[in-house]
DNA sequence: CAATAATGAGAGCAGTGCTCTTGTTCTTCT
DNA sequence: AGAAGAACAAGAGCACTGCTCTCATTATTG
């Protein structure tokens, strides 16, 4: 049964991988704003009509890539937080989370741009977007998990958050990072945000002509920087 | 002779300046990626052809409207800093300025996606744009730079910047934003971009579900905790 | 084997950016 | 003042887009 009903699964399967394929292939070559259904589909020797039967619109196409690509950079972060020893310094695996996020998005601009830009579609992110888009805020905290244990987790640089904050941010760290103090949990929110900010601007050319040779440098200094600020010793 | 001449010049400055207004309602109700010349034509009354004597494509209608959008911000940055006293702690000042960004964002989210967003017409950011993209950035300078004055300027928290990032930021300052020291505007600049990535998760609905309560103080807070982290006491 | 569902092909619709041509109006120079 | 020139608006048209139909073909199921 599996055989024959696979038959045609499987070839379902492909086509619409090799969809995603060649739209990804697109997508490096001109950008979401010029990726074109029928362009997909004639480079892949099928009329436009029939890629319909795979992806019920456009806008669908570009959020099972969306989708995709959070897995991608998420799985990138996850890789380099595994490579790094568990009982390296905080700071240490921190950076090297932060270091994998940069080098998958300046690999792969069009694709960060997709799920760090503008929205494309309309104008709120799809709803299928939220669950693959938490691997890599997961790979922060982890870190911060880590080095509780290790009691090498101290206090956020700066005051207390105040109350409401603190009480949201602790229910935040109940959810998805048991353990972590608020305070922890609210810097790293904000060290997230931050580092997407910090990345985008490189991705995006906004540091063109402000920081130009020592990017890495720059980048690794700041995200270190941003480690001990969260509490990381 | 500027009465006849003006004449024309005038009615043309009036033409560009509804077509502006026009595009920029769209983009505010449809966003960037549905703006259309044909659209903004036929609600001012004329045919789309007659659009390209004023803008000679789709493209440079939308940098046009990234430009505006970037005095726009500008603007909004450098009145909240003239509203608050020269003498004012360094803090307040700095987040004055980044509430600013934020209260600007929040209320032309289509137009912050233009600047901040993914790059739309090819990939990167035309050159007419770099000008007017600097008056945020040079606000917050302002506020280090009267710290300065004040003696409220401290060293930025963490490592002091390698070598490099170091040379970079002085070269940086010089040109910029004179009296600075290094470290602190290579933290200046970090510090920049990590303001435009939390103020782009919140308009970009990053936060659903993550920040949800307590927005504006958790901004407020972060950006205070960047104040320090800056060195302004 | 017959009924059913999935797939592909093609035509077609409404919309887009952009170009070219044609007539008209305003500006400037002699 | 009158002629030459530029600026402009309008319309037709091209190549392209997303998307929806209809119709034939194929694979799966009863």
């Amino acid at each position: 049964m599996t055989a024959i009903q696979g038959a045609r699964e499987r070839a379902r399967r492909e086509v619409t991988a090799a969809i995603k394929e060649e739209a990804r292939r697109r997508l490096a070559a001109e950008g979401a704003a010029k990726l074109s259904l029928r362009a997909v589909a004639r480079e892949l020797g099928m009329v436009s009509s029939a890629l319909y039967r795979y992806f019920p619109s456009r806008d669908d196409l570009l959020t099972a890539l969306i989708v995709d690509a959070y897995d991608a950079v998420g799985e990138a972060a996850e890789a380099a937080l595994t490579a790094v020893p568990d009982d390296a310094p905080p700071a240490d695996r921190w950076t090297a989370v932060c270091l994998a996020v940069r080098a998958w998005a300046l690999a792969h601009p069009h694709e960060y741009a997709l799920i760090h830009g503008t929205p494309v579609p309309g104008y709120a992110a799809p709803r299928d977007t939220v669950g693959p888009g938490t691997r890599v805020p997961l790979a922060l905290a982890a870190v911060a998990q880590r080095a509780r244990l290790s009691g090498l987790l101290g206090e956020p640089a700066g005051d207390p958050p105040p109350g409401p904050v603190r009480a949201e941010a602790e229910e935040l760290a109940a959810e998805h990072a048991p353990g972590l103090p608020g305070p922890v949990m609210a810097a790293l929110v904000a060290s997230w945000a931050q580092l997407i900010g910090l990345v985008g601007f490189e991705v995006f050319g906004q540091f063109n002509g402000v920081v130009v040779a020592a990017r890495t440098e720059f980048f690794t200094h700041t995200v270190r920087r941003m480690a001990g600020d969260v509490g990381l010793r």
